[in-house]
DNA sequence: TGTACATCAGTGAACGCGCGTTCACTGATGTAC
DNA sequence: TGTACATCAGTGAACGCGCGTTCACTGATGTAC
């Protein structure tokens, strides 16, 4: 079934991986085709050989953007419950992380792109809704079985939130900051077992 | 002091004023110096009287729009306290309305322009940092005096990525149901008397 | 009150530039016999 | 194994377009006497 993949598949591959980080660095806008091309060792005519446009690339590079950040923080998460931490706080400090809050390029493409989802086209739309349900999927693995419904959604409203106006107050001491007390309210809130009051 | 603004001035609040709503509907990405003239009834050469650039528009629009923002709250905060509701409620009931869903344009630009501001131009982000801290200072001061410091700028967080998300999940049931759930758990959580657990 | 002139807000044509997209072509890879 | 040909990935010039910015000009407003 996998079968090696073609020379024009490895290509194809590059283009999306090397418009994944630039879409997180730069933004929808931030994002030209003759500069992924050029980033990607090609040049831009080859472009509509691979996508139909550039909306494509841009749904694409944003489903391969979920899926990275998904596969670095199950990474991250997976030290940090071998250290015996519970597989909430193990979320929770990674993606309220120095780390990611510096380097957007590989993080979370919904914290990194959230308020321009709404203004894309559809089929980038679409898939901006499939990260978004997939994060909140991630935040409900690992909260207690109990959690009443809606809750999953809550606290990746709270990461997400937490993680953009770290970023708005800047890459400093005022962010970084901002980003502890972030954690330190999620784990007590949430980490099970869960604190009285319904 | 306040003399009789001049006609300059009448038609420089007019710009600003027009992309203060601009911003917020279609991004700073969105705002074109042509398109904005036009919609205040001028001609684009005129322009250059009024801003150095198109960039000292985005952070007066930026300002003007928290402002307007701000305004709007307070308002309809005021008529939500003489129905003998909580200051925080009336803050978070109105943040996290349906019509602060489907009406970015006259809403918050923190919330409407989040993921894009770390990547504008120096002065635009001077103006963006300011703009988290008067919504972080309209939190602080609808919270209880005890609260915990750095509580508001979670609360602020919490607000800012409910409504982000259920911006991204569209204007439907699905989103509404998700600010409903947001709203209930802000009120459960910090409103005074505090739960139980520290 | 009326005339002459200076000031000033706004006009519209033009500029250089970068964008997304198209397309005729090239050179390498793979297949047929 | 070697030759002839078809396929295909990638090249680079060109397109139409909209952008931010500049600037010589116009027509209205305000001031001096």
């Amino acid at each position: 079934m996998d079968a090696a993949p073609s020379r024009k598949q490895l290509t194809h591959d590059r283009i999306v991986d090397t418009a994944a980080r630039a879409l997180r660095s730069t933004g929808f806008h931030g994002i030209g085709v003759a500069d992924i091309m050029k980033k990607a060792g090609l040049t831009h005519g080859g472009f509509y050989a691979h996508f139909a446009s550039r909306d494509a690339l841009l749904a694409e590079a944003l489903e391969h953007a979920g899926e990275d950040s998904r596969a670095r923080l199950h990474k991250s998460m997976a030290a940090g419950e071998s250290k015996g931490h519970s597989r909430l706080r193990a979320l929770v400090d990674n993606y309220l992380s120095d780390r990611h809050l510096a380097s957007p390029e590989s993080g979370c493409p919904v914290a990194a792109l959230a308020s321009e989802m709404p203004r894309q086209a559809d089929a980038v739309r679409d898939a901006a809704a499939a990260r978004v349900r997939s994060l909140i999927a991630l935040v409900e693995s690992v909260l207690p079985a109990d959690a009443p419904a809606g809750t999953a959604a809550i606290v990746a409203s709270q990461l997400v939130g937490s993680l953009q106006v770290a970023r708005m107050l800047g890459d400093n001491a005022q962010g970084r900051r901002h980003l502890a007390a972030a954690r330190q309210f999620l784990l007590e809130r949430f980490e099970s077992p869960r604190p009285a009051g319904r």
